[in-house]
RNA sequence: GCGGGUGUAGCUCAAUUGGUUAGAGCACCAGAUUGUGGAUCUGGGGGUUGCCGGUUCAAUCCCGGUCACUCGCCCCA
């Protein structure tokens, strides 16, 4: 085809996706606000330490799907691959510490160096909320339940469903990790190569393993809910009483882990059986170690990010567009009336769409195209009466209304 | 980064073992209808068959490469 292709992995959003991105990130963030959670902003880039240093040196965000690229003043710049690590920075850099618990939405673009697949792109959109300061269980239960709540206005709810899992806390996982190495490790003729590879920098991973050789390991692996102390216990427990309480449904997987190594405690996913290889439509968890990693005061957090072209995929309709109001002048004098007269219909609020060529069928067959709800005819014999005919384009209704009392008449059909 | 599939008009798809001017529907434009849209009819524009190379008298078709998309792996949202 043309030449004049879109980078890889990126794409346009033309007028009809665009109303569907803006339905999901203005219901996300509508929501959110309806939690709390008010919107932030950060760059769209960072010097690479951020991320480098949250993600960790070995995760594959970082080896291998990061544009960075040096600035001409020298500094290592990374597009942001996702945004808990900015809005922890920014946490750290406005000195926020003081005026925790903070409640966060944030929403932008993405950047991640990966192989294009459906539901994953290299430049893509999240949405996010980040809880901070909250250490207690019921945070983990509010950022749970402003999750469903999104995807449930967003309109895809009933398509979705939620597990959850406990990484436990460090001790426990410290132990369990010992335990899982111990384990794995008098399996190592049979376990895969990827699988062996993070044995020593990620065994908790090999759990989440789809090699089926793997995956009969691991079905007699330790189980991680046995080897959790008791105050991550109570800690799990206390977020699914509170799941409990307020009716969100959910399935426990033992098998649900994050690579990263400041999650701890509570972590979900929200998925849906028909987006294909990419399932997660919405993934978070608790992460009290982050903002210490930064450098910044120990501070507990809580989050998610959502995929918002994966919310569109499981979009069924099309977000309703505002239907305008189309001017169809008949002569110049007509046309000369129509522009002042579509200045004050649109000072007044309402869409008004003005074509600017043609005959009066080809102006009626254009205010059919762009499913205008009415059209104003103004022709030699309206202005001599000082009227318009109003047409309803859905009934094919005209009746004569006063030039004086045309703004009332229009918004009758809004 | 690895493996499979697919690339023909704006969109969805045809085109005989490789054969002469690459077709259709939808969409678009014009007319039937110079003061009335949707429906119908008639006509029209639109293609470097993704791109580059190879085999052949001849390539949309076969081969190689490349780009893009797509399914899976990986990773994740």
């Amino acid at each position: 085809m043309s030449q004049l292709q879109p980078v890889r992995g990126t794409h346009d959003l033309l007028p009809d996706e665009m109303r569907r991105y803006r339905h999901v990130v203005d219901t996300t963030r509508a929501a959110a606000e309806c939690y709390g959670y008010l919107e932030v902003g950060t760059p769209i880039f960072e010097f690479s330490e951020v991320f480098k240093r949250t993600l960790g040196d070995t995760s594959d965000i970082v080896t291998k799907e990061m544009y960075t690229f040096t600035d001409r003043g020298g500094e290592t710049i990374t597009l942001r691959p996702e945004g808990t690590a900015s809005v922890a920075r920014a946490f750290i850099s406005g000195g926020l510490a003081q005026h925790v618990p903070l409640k966060y939405f944030y929403s932008g673009p993405m950047f991640r160096y990966e192989r294009p697949q459906k539901g994953r792109m290299r430049q893509f959109h999240q949405t996010g909320v980040e809880l901070l300061g909250v250490a207690d269980p019921l945070g983990d239960v509010e950022i749970i339940a402003v999750g469903v709540e999104v995807l449930r206005r967003i309109g895809i709810w009933d398509r979705c469903y939620l597990e959850v899992n406990s990484l436990g806390d460090t001790e426990s996982r410290k132990a369990y990790r010992d335990v899982l190495v111990s384990y794995l490790s008098g399996y190592k003729e049979k376990l895969s190569k990827e699988s062996l590879e993070r044995l020593e920098r990620n065994p908790m991973r090999i759990l989440d393993s789809k090699d089926e050789g793997d995956k009969e390991i691991v079905a007699n692996a330790p189980v991680y809910s046995e080897h959790l102390n008791q105050a991550s216990l109570d800690f799990f427990s206390r977020v699914l009483e509170g799941l409990e309480a307020i009716g969100i449904p959910h399935a426990i997987n033992p098998r649900l882990v994050r690579g990263l190594d400041y999650y701890c405690h509570t972590c979900f996913e929200i998925m849906s059986d028909e987006l294909g290889a990419q399932r997660t439509v919405m993934g978070g968890g608790r992460y009290d170690g982050l903002v210490g990693i930064m450098g910044g005061p120990e501070t507990p957090g809580v989050g998610w990010a959502s995929g918002v072209e994966r919310c569109m995929m499981l979009l069924k309709e099309e977000p309703a567009v505002r239907r305008p109001i189309a001017l169809v002048p008949i002569g110049d004098e007509a046309e000369r009336e129509a522009l002042i007269l579509a200045n004050t219909i649109r000072r007044a609020g309402l869409p008004a769409d003005l074509g600017y060529s043609g005959n009066m069928g080809k102006r009626m067959k254009r205010a059919n195209k762009i499913n205008a709800r009415v059209a104003v005819i103004l022709g030699e014999t309206e202005l001599a009466k000082n009227v318009a005919a109003l047409r309803d384009l859905d009934s094919g209704e005209q009746r004569e209304v006063p030039l004086d009392s045309l703004i009332e008449s229009l918004a009758h059909y809004q």
